[in-house]
DNA sequence: CCAAAGCAAGAGCACCGCTCTCTAATGTGT
DNA sequence: ACACATTAGAGAGCGGTGCTCTTGCTTTGG
């Protein structure tokens, strides 16, 4: 018992350090910015010396990435949380406050957004580690997609043009067998776009465009609500 | 004249060096991205020492705003170029043409895009100077919305809402007091949603999820164009 | 021709990521 | 319970960074 004990308490203690190390990190993050993140910085806050880090993380690229995965789960999990609490209301709406989820996330973490979506520098790749993060905000789309299938609130977007039915297709099978290829595509696209919108007004490009940038963004993900087949209140509530 | 000719050889020596030291940086960027960007490595490859360069520029941050500039003025002399390139097409042929541009430099250029709209960190603000440069892709898309226009190539999209009318009358007002308000916001969405699908292509997010990016991007753009209001080849060949 | 301005160079400061070596503590197998 | 092996931390140090300041030298303009 003793042995397992204290196995346990050494593992715990390099669980604490981590989590202590990381939870630094990301204060300086959210204050500084990516680029001024400092691995002596983080040492010498926690009253460690910075060699001593490299026992915990083995590089400065490591620990950002941490925290991209991180970053990720924490979206992820405001998204599925906003579901959860639209579960009752029309798709439509679902697919707004998700949205809506996403931009309050982007505006409360900058900094973690910026790491998340902005320049993952071309050339790096992240590693395969991040995808299953990553993945949560569009997993919850197509949830909505697919709930409102099962509730007659989908309908098909225009016919597919012949060169991206193969690419449709191939993405169906992967992301949502059980969905119409169109409106997978068209989620997709849509998915990209949603992160345009939250993107261009985080980073500044609304600057002297876009004044009630909530409004604005509300109007915009409601035409996306559209776009990707989703029947607006009205209908629905006609057809069921 | 010598005291002329000898102003301008010390001007021009100072904008050769100056162009120089942007060319050499522009080649770090390219090759190892803006985090890489180091003036120490600049000068060293001019066959200078390092503190010679702040005679240029005053700081890291300054020779990057340069690379900025230049880079949106890259981008947007592409942009323009397309237009002009597709004049005789129909609208909608125009606006996938130059979106088809700013997808195409992007690709050839993934870190000065990066740069220009990967993460501008929050708390940075761009100086005036950037503005105009930064404005030049809108400018040709609200061009194309206009010659649409006079070529009756363009539809008002769905009522606005209510909540929304305001912000779109000013932007209309702003940015292009003859479209109908409906039109420009649906277009800065679009201009937006635009960036959106390019930068997940470039940053990766798009890996394990789009395959052929060239025909999902081009489709993806017709939509676009179809929701800022521009009727498709057929129509408009009806109606001309 | 001479003062003023512009320029390159060098030394130096404080910081960075990262490596290596050494000591001390901690857990493990017999 | 004890010797062994593993691990955490400390410290020094390497090569790099942005940036400043001082020192001479050259070019420019009156």
């Amino acid at each position: 018992m003793s042995s397992r004990t204290a196995q346990g308490v050494r593992a715990r203690a390099r669980m604490e350090v981590t989590a202590a190390i990381k939870d630094e990190a990301r204060r300086q993050l959210a204050a500084e910015g990516a680029a001024k993140l400092s691995l002596r910085a983080v040492a010498r806050e926690l009253g460690m010396v910075s060699s001593a880090l490299y026992r915990y993380f083995p590089s400065r690229d490591d620990l950002l990435t941490a925290l991209i995965i991180d970053a990720y789960d924490s979206l992820g999990e405001s998204a599925e949380a906003a579901h959860a609490e639209a579960v009752d209301a029309e798709p439509v709406r679902r697919w707004t406050t998700v949205a809506q989820a996403v931009r309050d996330w982007a505006l409360r973490h900058p900094h973690e957004y910026a790491l998340i979506y902005g320049s993952p520098v071309p050339g790096y790749t992240a590693p395969d580690t991040t995808v299953p993060p990553a993945s949560r905000v569009g997993l919850v789309f197509i949830g909505i997609l697919r709930e409102a299938r099962a509730a007659e609130g989908l309908t098909e977007p225009a016919p597919l043009p012949a060169e991206l039915r193969p690419e449709a297709e191939r993405m169906a099978a992967d992301l949502a067998p059980d969905l119409p290829p169109a409106n997978v595509a068209a989620l997709v696209a849509c998915w990209a776009q949603l992160f345009g919108l939250v993107g261009f007004e985080l980073f500044g490009q609304f600057n002297r465009v876009v004044e009630d940038r909530e409004t604005f963004f509300r109007h915009a993900v409601g035409r996306l609500a559209h776009e990707v087949g989703l029947v607006d209140g009205q209908r629905l509530t006609d057809a069921s």
